[in-house]
DNA sequence: GTGAATGCAAAACCTTTGCAACTGG
DNA sequence: CCAGTTGCAAAGGTTTTGCATTCAC
């Protein structure tokens, strides 16, 4: 699980102007450096309010757009709990998502090394899986709440 | 996977008066009985097109409420896809749900017989997880769609 | 008769869109 | 100069809510 609190690594200046294929405007570069630094998957509310502290004049609109640009270029994922408004996360390593009930923190989680979808799913002969999500809560013991 | 296409097997008459703790009103009978009939996971929409033509008069709020006080009283389950509109699903046992790409079709999908979470997610120690979604989209053979 | 459920309309909520102004190459 | 992006406001689609009326015990 990763949660990872990391002083600020990623500045819009050190973004290159494509990544991706995506053309990185200075909006683009704002929100995909929120969300490299405090992975805490933010809502698009989330990721206007932070960005606003540095570009006072960017909309949400525009975040919208930008997140939907992210997500395109697979920059970042989109993540959904149930019709709660989406979270974004730019972790794009194969893992799925864990929310703690009693905070409403959301943890990464992995699957085990090696395993296969049809070790555990009876999926018929000759289905072909393109997209996989899966999403839980729960509780955390609060040993493990400060990783 | 199952999308049983099967005659009328419910009838709101047949209903009893109470479900589970939940008082079965004329509304709540017709709209778990089309769930029960064509367990096609219906969107609100959709069983609030279908429940017209019993009830004229039904109004898609009390679609919703019905909707609401059956998940509530886990008699249905309420299938999220990314953000489209939730579906509807009268299956109680663990499943997950697979979307064909092709198709829209929705198809339950069962877990292998004695898996448990742990065999193939890398959760630590102690978390106690208390719900699972997974949904998946992908192409189902031909051969296996008529299932 | 009384508490709950319905139907209708309006609101709430998240997200997308239209469009004029702006940006950057 | 021009395609693409922004910011704003308005619209869109799904779901919820307020409230007067109706229903069922």
């Amino acid at each position: 699980m990763s949660e990872s609190a990391s002083p600020v690594k990623f500045r819009p200046e050190e973004i290159p102007a494509e990544l991706g294929g995506l053309r990185m405007t200075k909006q683009r570069k704002e929100v995909y450096c929120l969300l490299m630094d405090q992975r805490d998957h933010p809502t698009a509310q989330d990721v206007f309010i932070r960005a606003k502290e540095r570009m006072p004049n960017i909309s949400l609109a525009t975040v919208y757009n930008c997140l939907e640009a992210l997500v395109n270029h697979e920059l970042v994922r989109q993540v959904n709990f149930d019709r709660a408004p989406s979270r974004y996360c730019p972790n794009l390593e194969e893992h799925v998502h864990f929310q703690d009930l009693e905070t409403g923190a959301i943890h990464d989680v992995v699957f085990k090394k090696g395993i296969n979808i049809n070790d555990f799913l009876e999926l018929p002969e000759g289905v072909e899986v393109r997209e996989l999500e899966l999403t839980l809560k729960g509780i955390m013991p609060s040993s493990t709440k400060k990783n």
